[in-house]
Order: structure tokens, then C-alpha cells, then sequence
RNA sequence: GGGCGGUUAGCUCAGUUGGUUAGAGCGCCUGCCUUACAAGCAGGAGGUCGCAGGUUCGAGCCCUGCACUGCCCA
């Protein structure tokens, strides 16, 4: 049956057949090993960096799914039991807010409803738009195994999670206290400090005078003038510190002031954390609204005084003092609490004064600093094994770098601010004895309190941070807490998984939680022999490989304002898929940001297009074959293509370049090198299979009656079986386009389902042979040298020339077994050899050979003797430079042999070629 | 304020433990519709590797300082 390829490459015409197919299958799931199943040969695990559920698919999404579905595809393709997992996140407030937006766009809030009914909302929302990423990833291909898709709130998930809680609970690890914690005042909710970004902002000082008291209460005309970015905070001050060797205040040790607008009399306190250079050196003390003030508060004992409510509006009794401020937004307070300040001259000075201001992550509200009770994860047990577990050398970043930003914030670390005060997510399973008033924690729903036995009581209304369940995944996904002696099979064959791949974004968020909770709960778990698990073995991934940012073509970030964002799917539906995909892996060099450029995007559609021409040839001469009763052997496909040495000299070449190529790529991806790998097989499928081998190769794909069929058979056979495995060899790059020509080469009775699943070229050394490789290399010398004089000459693109050739003795045998080469490559009528090249002609020349294209034409001798002197300057200076080496002792004592052979070697050749050249220039008529 | 990167061709980037005369893609210039591909083919131009010192037989690579620039943490 002959094969019909359009003549372009148009990619919309088999890639959503391929992604529904690739599904449909079920190629990828990889299913739960039975209990006596085989656990032989290694596994290679991935878990997706689980995207919101709200989410959409953004170019750093595709960056990530691409570099791990190359990894997963090369590694299934290369016999390892491949899983990748993926699924999607609750993502708290993120979601919460999607739909408290859908609600009040109906004219009613999230209070209204209730809670019940509005967490079934955000189900409802979930079922009819959740997961629409998914969608996006079927599009995109990833071999993922759908079947063992998840979502953070699923039933087993949220058990892993009840079981996490209720477990550190029991340990004592868990905590409920009120402490200052970062509050956003439109979600309402605790933040914890990584969902805080700092912006610069430019605002002002205020220095306030604080009139000083004396013993009898009464002021005694003096001031104490602090300074403050937040003055409305005052009203909940509750001391002023200063350095207790500041000089300038050294008669106020002891003194009490009377705070502004509410009256209160408060205490100097004395404490070496104030900066005496800032501001006035002098700070108001406001415990419940600032963290360092908190801290001071806890040293110095001080009251805390919250003054303001969930919504950062101020929250006095209306009587009590300051009460005129009750009710009002917290700007609105500054500026009433500065006028009125003002207008009691206590208001000493306003300075511009830019700082970094807090805001939430998710709403980009500015942070207001609230103490609150909340519960925290007491952390520094676990991050002692997160820590251990990479300084043992159990995880492995790279690049290399992130070890140290790891180490160094888990070194520094806080304890975790795990309560958040949304609706949607999941609930802390405590429950408030309303009787005893003490807290019962525990697996299963209470009915009465464990400590009184009363049943008045009632759930924490809280649920927990999104990390918190995301951080258990490692250990859920594969059956935690149920890991059981009947049923551990897939955390036996999958944990600890292989590779984590992420942005660097996340490394706090996700990757170092994983890692303290991973190595925390799976120690428990023993071995499949029963032995006790090991640090080793508990941790939730042995490598990390950290990806950066996906900017646009001029480095920047792109963000919806700017109106940059590049949609993945829309540049796919543009270029492609594999396009795209070859894009981001070329550019994907080890901790540098991609500069997504589409001029790179179109390239690689061109590279797409060559590969799918280059198709198109291949059929047509098979086609040709067949009706000549030629055929290829189909057990000549699926390996590794091998020659014996009477085969001709492209088809030698062309096989060692291929184990030269498939040695280069395994190697680049085993060390996440995916720029590398991808710009080596675009070199070896462009630069060596199409520019060389095909155009050689129409030399011996002879189907008249009249050739050597054995011969034809041979080429035929190797021009098919490399393309075969050049195919295999780029279908983790780009996997549609190859899945498509790799049924076509089978003729639709392909030997598996899908590309995927046969096996990945490997390399044998054996099979580079030097000698083909320099044979080879010649010949192109040969090749562009004639192409280079037929343009200096002027001669037209049309026209078969003769040459002359002069080559050493011992290299006449390549130039004379390979005329045909020669001559169809560079339009050659005619390889003359000679002793010397003709009297003027214009030469090529190289240490090993002259060649000279005849054509009438006289030599413009002007512009020729320009361009030997620039050459034969060229040349002195690197004579110069190697004989000063080579004339230096220290050199030829010290350096290692083989480079001091390889520059004589070099510098003799560069003296050949150099008298060469001087002659040329001496012999050019004037 | 503390920490970590980056600076190589017009642009975006490679350059493996220091080793022979620094590479790729895109862009640019010239010529070709050569029956796989004009999304192509062929040929060509283009770099004192941010600056200044130092170590070394030898530095784009190691050390010191400076300049510019990006990111993380406080």
C-alpha cells in the first residue's frame, strides 16, 4: 500500500487523534503490582506538581509537563516501570474566592448562604468547571497514568490528612495559641508568611510627640517623640521602647507616657532591639498589631491590645477612649488619628519615607498584622530530618545551587501557621467542649467531649492550609495511613518516588513541606522485609530538578496587566505541540529564565516539517522498492541499526553517528541537560541524516532492472532502519509527530500500541568507528571546499564542473572509492587528480589536500591576494601562539601528553597549509 | 541589611574537573523554485568572553576588587 503524506507537515491534523488515542488506551497506567507481583527492575516515579483546580494552563505549566513527560517517556522508552501521577489542588482561598465572586455577582455574599451550602457550591463549581487543566493536559500529551488521577479533598486523601493532624497532635507537635500572624482583611483568613509578598512603597513617617507624665499622672510639659508608618496602630499601644544606651534619653529611663488621643498611660521600656538611628529612636510598642512589637511585648510582659476587627476596621467600645475612632477603615483611622494629632500640636514632622509593605498573595491586599489564636506545627523536629535528609546526601538538587536556599531557610525556619479561617478546605478535626472548655482532637467525628464527656460540643471551624494536604501526597497517593501488610504494594513499588520536577516558586511552599512530612509519617512504615526504614528511604523523592520562569521574548514576566501572557494552547493550535515542546526543552539550560521567543517556536515547526519531508522521501522510495520487488526486513527494525564493513561509507558514517548521537542524549538527560538532548538530535537529524546521508543515499537507491539489488536492499535498509530509530530516539521531544510516522513506517502493523512503548536507542561504542567519522569528514571537505571556489568563480548553480584535485597518497583511496559522492554533492562532472593544481586557478586548500574548480575565469588577483594574506594571518598568529607554547619548558613538562600531541600535531598542519598559502600569494600576477 | 545568581556574536543562549585557533539557533548579506522539504538548499560576514588586577606552562572557566543587573530572605 503506498504511503500519501501531504507535503507539508500540518500538526492540527493528527495531534488530537493521537492525545485521545494515547488516553483512550491506556498507555500509561501503570497498575498496582499484585501481591506477589514481581517488584524487579527499578521503578521511575513522578508525581505532577498538582495544579489548582481553578487553574488554567500558563507556559510554565507546559514548561514543567514537558520536561517531565521527556523524562518519563525516555525513561519508560529506556525499561524502567514508568509512573508519573497526576491530579489537582483544592487550592483554599484561591477557589474560595472564584466562587464567592460567582455568588455575589448574585447578588448575595457567602454569610448568606452558610457554610454548608456554600462548600456544596464550591463542589458543584468543582464538578462543572474544576479540572479543566486536566483537559489541557490531554491536549498537550502527557503520558501521565489517568487512572490513578486524585484531588486533595478526595475521600482517601482527606483521611491522610486527618491522620497527619491528629498524629502530630498526639505528639505534641501541634499547637493552638494566639500569636501575631500575617492577616489579609478581605479573605479574612490567617496567611502564613510565604503567601506575604513585599512590595516597595512610597509613604511616610510620622513623628508623634508622646507627652511624658510624672508620678502624679500629670503631664510634665516634656515629649518623647516616636516615629511610626502606621500611626493609626497607636491606638493600641501599649509601650514605647528606646536603646537602652541611647544617651539622648537616658533621663527617661523609668518614665511613663501618656498615649495621645486615648489617654492611657504607658511605660518607656528599654530594649537593645531599637535601632537608634531610626526615625526618632524612640518606637511605639504595639503588640497585637506588629510582629517585632510582639516579640518586645512577649520580653517586656506588655498587654496586647487588638484594635481592630477581620476586616481592619477599628473595633472600640464607642464609650471607652479613642472610641471616636470606632467603625472606621483602617486608612480612614490614619487620617483622622494625623488630623486630630495635628490639631493637638502633637504632631512633630512628616517624612517621605518609602518601605516594603506586606500583601496577600492570593488578593494583593495589603497585610495587616493581627494577633489571633491560631494552630501552628511545632516544625523544628521535622525540619531536623528535612535537613539530616539532604545533608546525608538522600535528595539531590539540581541545579546545585537550590541546596543551599533549601538548607538555608529550613535552618531558619519558623513554626507553621497551618490555620486558615476559609470555608473551603480541610477542617481541623478538633472539637470545642463548650462545658470544660478543652479541646478533643481526633480520627473519627466526636459526639462528646474526651476529656468531661459532655456532648456539648462543637467542630473548629478552621480548615488547614492548602500545603498541608499537598504536602502529605508523596505518602497518599501511594495508600498512607492504609499501608498495610495486605495492602502496600504500590508504596513498596513507589516509594520514595524518583524525581520531583518544579519551579523554584514552590521550593518553601511544597518541596520542603513534602520533604519534612514525607520523612516524618514514612518512617514509620517498615521495608517490604520488615526491616525498619531508613532516612534513606523515607524521604519522599531522591531528586529534586528546580525549573525557572517562563518570561516573554524581552525577559519579561509575564503577567495579565502587561497583557504578555503567551496561552500555551493557542501557540500549540499556532506551531504545533511538538513545537512548542522543542521550544521550551532546547531553551531549557539548568537555572536560567526562558526567554519564550516564537521565532524559536517557528524554527522548531520547520525542524518538525524536515523530519516529516524527510518521511515522505523515505516512503517514496520505499514505495519505489517494493514495486521493484525490493523490501525491508521488519527484524531489521527496532533496535539498534548495525552495518558490516564492506557497506558503503554514508551508511557507516550515518549508523556511527547515530550511537555517537543516542550516547550524547541519554547522557544529557541523565543529568536534566533537556537543551543539550534537544540540540543534539535536532543536529544529528538535520545536520547529518538530511544534509548528508539523504541527499548521498539518491546515489544508491537504484531500482532499475539493471542495478544491484543486494546493494539497493542493503541502503534501503539502513536508510530505513536509522530514520526507525532516529524516530524512537526523538519521540520524547516530540511525541505526536513521531507516534505518526512511526505507524506509517510499519505500514499500519506496527510491532506495539504506540512509539512510546518500544525501546530507546541505545548506544555501542563499538559501532563509531574513527576512520568512517575522518573518511567522512573529508569528503565534506571536499564537498563545501568545490561549493565555496564554484561561488568565488561565479559559476551558476546549474552548471556540472570539472575539478582538480591534489591529495596526500595515503588518503587517495577515500577521494577515489567516494567520486560519485563528490561529484553529485558539489555538481561536479569530473574529480581530475593531479599532482598540482593547474597555474591559476583558485584553490582550496587544506593541510591534506588541494582542490581547484576549472572554469574559465581569470582570478581578480586583487581580491585574491586580500584574501590569502587575511587567511595567512590568520594562520601566524595560531603558529605563534603554539610555538610559544611549545617552546615554553613549563608547558611541555607540565601539560599532559596528549594535549601537547594534539597542538604539534596542529601546529604542523598549520605550517603545511600556511607554505601553501604564502606560495599562492607569491605566484599571484600583480 | 543578609544570601544566591548573571554579564560570551545584532538577539536568545551553550561552553562539561583550566588544555590545541570559543559554538548553536534566530537575525543579517549573496546566489538558487536542484523531482523529500522555499517551513527549503548552498555560500558568507559577525566575538579584545562586563572592567581592573592576581594565580598558572596555559584562564571564557580559578582568586580578589569594581561596575551593571536579576532573584530570594529579613
Amino acid at each position: 500500500m503506498p504511503h500519501e503524506l501531504p507535503k507539508a507537515y500540518d500538526p492540527t491534523a493528527i495531534e488530537d487523534h493521537w492525545a485521545e488515542y494515547w488516553v483512550k488506551e491506556n498507555l500509561f497506567a501503570q497498575p498496582t503490582p499484585d501481591q506477589n507481583g514481581n517488584l524487579d527492575g527499578q521503578s521511575f516515579t513522578v508525581l505532577l506538581p498538582p495544579p489548582n483546580v481553578t487553574g488554567r494552563l500558563h507556559m510554565g505549566h507546559m514548561l514543567n509537563q514537558t520536561e517531565i513527560d521527556i523524562l518519563i517517556r525516555w525513561q519508560r522508552m529506556s525499561g524502567r516501570r514508568a509512573l508519573w501521577v497526576p491530579g489537582t489542588d483544592h487550592a483554599g482561598i484561591a477557589t474560595q474566592m472564584m466562587v464567592e465572586r460567582q455568588v455575589v455577582s448574585e447578588g448575595k455574599t457567602r454569610q448568606q448562604l452558610g457554610r454548608e451550602a456554600f462548600v456544596q457550591r464550591v463542589w458543584e463549581w468543582k464538578r462543572h468547571y474544576g479540572g479543566a487543566i486536566l483537559g489541557q493536559m490531554k491536549r498537550l500529551g502527557v503520558s501521565v497514568d489517568w487512572s490513578r488521577e486524585y484531588f486533595t479533598m478526595d475521600e482517601h486523601l482527606s483521611t491522610a490528612v486527618r491522620e497527619a493532624f491528629v498524629k502530630l497532635y498526639e505528639q505534641g507537635l501541634i499547637y493552638r495559641d494566639a500569636y501575631i500572624v500575617n492577616w489579609c482583611p478581605r479573605c479574612q483568613t490567617a496567611i502564613s508568611d510565604l503567601e506575604v509578598v513585599y512590595d516597595e512603597h512610597k509613604g511616610h513617617l510620622w513623628e508623634i510627640r508622646y507627652p511624658v507624665i510624672g508620678d502624679d499622672g500629670k503631664d510634665t510639659g516634656e515629649f518623647l517623640t516616636v516615629a511610626t508608618t502606621r500611626p493609626e496602630t497607636m491606638l493600641g499601644d501599649t509601650a514605647v521602647a528606646i536603646h537602652p544606651e541611647d544617651e539622648r534619653y537616658t533621663h527617661l529611663h523609668g518614665k511613663k507616657l501618656r498615649l495621645p488621643l486615648v489617654n492611657r498611660a504607658i511605660p518607656i521600656i528599654l530594649d537593645e532591639w531599637v535601632s537608634r538611628e531610626f526615625g526618632t529612636g524612640a518606637v511605639k510598642v504595639t503588640p497585637a498589631h506588629d510582629p517585632n512589637d510582639f516579640a518586645l511585648g512577649q520580653r517586656h510582659n506588655l498587654p496586647s491590645i487588638n484594635v481592630m476587627d477581620e476586616t481592619a476596621h477599628i473595633k472600640i467600645a464607642p464609650g471607652a477612649e479613642g472610641g471616636v475612632y470606632a467603625g472606621l477603615d483602617r486608612y480612614e483611622a490614619r487620617k483622622k488619628i494625623v488630623h486630630d494629632l495635628e490639631a493637638e500640636r502633637l504632631l512633630a514632622g512628616i517624612k517621605d519615607h518609602v518601605h516594603n509593605v506586606g500583601h496577600c498573595d492570593r488578593c494583593k491586599t495589603v497585610v495587616e498584622p493581627r494577633l489571633s489564636t491560631q494552630w501552628f506545627v511545632k516544625i523544628q523536629p521535622l525540619a531536623d530530618k528535612a535537613i539530616a535528609a539532604v545533608k546525608e546526601g538522600h535528595i539531590r538538587f539540581t541545579p546545585e545551587m537550590y541546596r543551599k536556599t533549601y538548607l538555608n531557610w529550613m535552618e531558619n525556619i519558623y513554626d507553621w501557621c497551618i490555620s486558615r479561617q476559609l470555608w473551603w478546605g480541610h477542617r481541623i478535626p478538633a472539637w470545642h467542649c463548650a462545658v470544660c472548655h478543652k479541646i478533643t482532637v481526633a480520627r473519627v467525628d466526636a459526639t462528646a467531649c474526651a476529656h468531661c464527656g459532655s456532648d456539648q460540643i462543637t467542630q473548629e471551624t478552621d480548615v488547614l492550609d492548602t500545603w498541608f494536604s499537598s504536602g502529605l501526597l508523596p505518602v497518599s497517593v501511594f495508600g498512607w495511613p492504609n499501608v498495610t501488610a495486605d495492602n502496600r504494594m504500590d508504596f513498596d513499588a513507589f516509594y520514595p518516588t524518583s524525581l520531583l520536577v518544579t519551579g523554584f516558586d514552590i521550593l518553601f511552599f511544597w518541596v520542603a513541606r513534602m520533604i519534612m512530612l514525607g520523612c516524618w509519617f514514612s518512617a514509620d512504615i517498615p521495608m517490604p522485609d520488615g526491616s525498619p526504614r531508613s532516612l534513606a528511604d523515607s524521604v519522599p523523592f531522591r531528586e529534586v530538578y528546580i525549573h525557572a520562569l517562563v518570561r516573554d521574548a524581552n525577559r519579561e514576566k509575564m503577567s495579565k496587566t502587561k497583557g504578555n501572557v503567551i496561552d500555551p494552547i493557542e501557540i500549540v493550535k499556532q506551531y504545533g505541540t511538538d513545537a512548542v515542546r522543542f521550544t521550551l526543552a532546547s531553551m531549557a539550560s539548568p537555572g536560567t529564565d526562558i526567554a519564550f521567543n516564537v521565532a524559536r517556536t517557528e524554527g522548531y515547526r520547520a525542524f518538525a516539517n524536515k523530519i516529516w519531508n524527510a518521511a515522505r522521501f523515505i516512503f517514496l522510495n520505499v514505495d519505489k522498492a517494493a514495486e521493484a520487488g525490493i523490501s525491508v526486513n521488519p527484524s531489521a527494525l527496532g533496535g539498534m541499526p548495525a552495518v558490516d564493513t564492506n557497506a558503503s561509507l554514508e551508511a557507516r558514517w550515518i549508523v556511527a553517528e547515530l550511537h555517537a548521537t543516542a550516547a550524547k542524549v541519554n547522557q544529557a538527560l541523565e543529568n536534566y541537560r533537556f537543551d543539550d538532548a534537544a540540540n543534539t538530535v535536532y543536529q544529528f537529524f538535520w545536520g547529518s541524516f538530511c544534509d548528508w546521508y539523504l541527499e548521498i543515499v539518491k546515489l544508491r537507491l537504484d531500482f532499475s532492472e539493471s542495478a544491484d539489488k543486494a546493494k539497493t536492499n542493503a541502503a534501503l535498509t539502513t536508510l530505513v532502519s536509522v530514520f526507525e530509530a532516529a524516530l524512537r530516539m526523538l519521540s520524547p521531544f516530540t511525541p505526536f509527530l513521531t507516534e505518526e510516522l512511526w505507524h506509517a513506517v510499519y505500514d499500519g502493523n506496527p510491532p506495539a500500541k504506540s512509539i512510546a512503548l518500544t525501546r530507546y536507542p541505545q548506544p555501542s561504542p563499538t559501532l563509531q568507528d574513527e576512520a568512517d567519522l575522518t573518511n567522512m569528514r573529508l569528503l565534506q571537505d571536499f564537498v563545501t571546499g568545490i561549493r565555496w571556489l564554484r561561488k568565488e568563480n561565479g559559476v551558476e548553480e546549474k552548471a556540472t564542473v570539472p575539478v582538480e584535485l591534489r591529495i596526500d597518497a595515503s588518503l587517495k583511496h577515500v577521494s577515489e572509492e567516494n567520486h560519485e559522492i563528490i561529484e553529485r554533492l558539489a555538481r561536479v562532472s569530473e574529480v581530475r587528480m593531479v599532482q598540482t593544481i593547474s597555474a591559476g586557478l583558485k584553490k582550496h586548500s587544506a593541510p591534506e589536500f588541494d582542490i581547484a574548480v576549472i572554469y574559465e575565469r581569470t582570478i581578480d588577483a586583487a581580491a585574491e591576494r586580500e584574501r590569502l594574506k587575511k587567511e595567512i594571518a590568520r594562520l601566524e598568529k595560531g603558529l605563534e601562539s603554539a610555538d610559544r607554547q611549545l617552546n615554553n619548558p613549563g608547558f611541555i613538562g607540565k601539560a599532559p601528553a596528549h594535549v601537547v600531541e594534539g597542538l604539534k600535531k596542529q601546529r604542523e598542519e598549520t605550517q603545511r597549509l600556511l607554505d601553501k598559502l604564502r606560495s599562492d600569494l607569491d605566484s599571484l600576477p600583480e
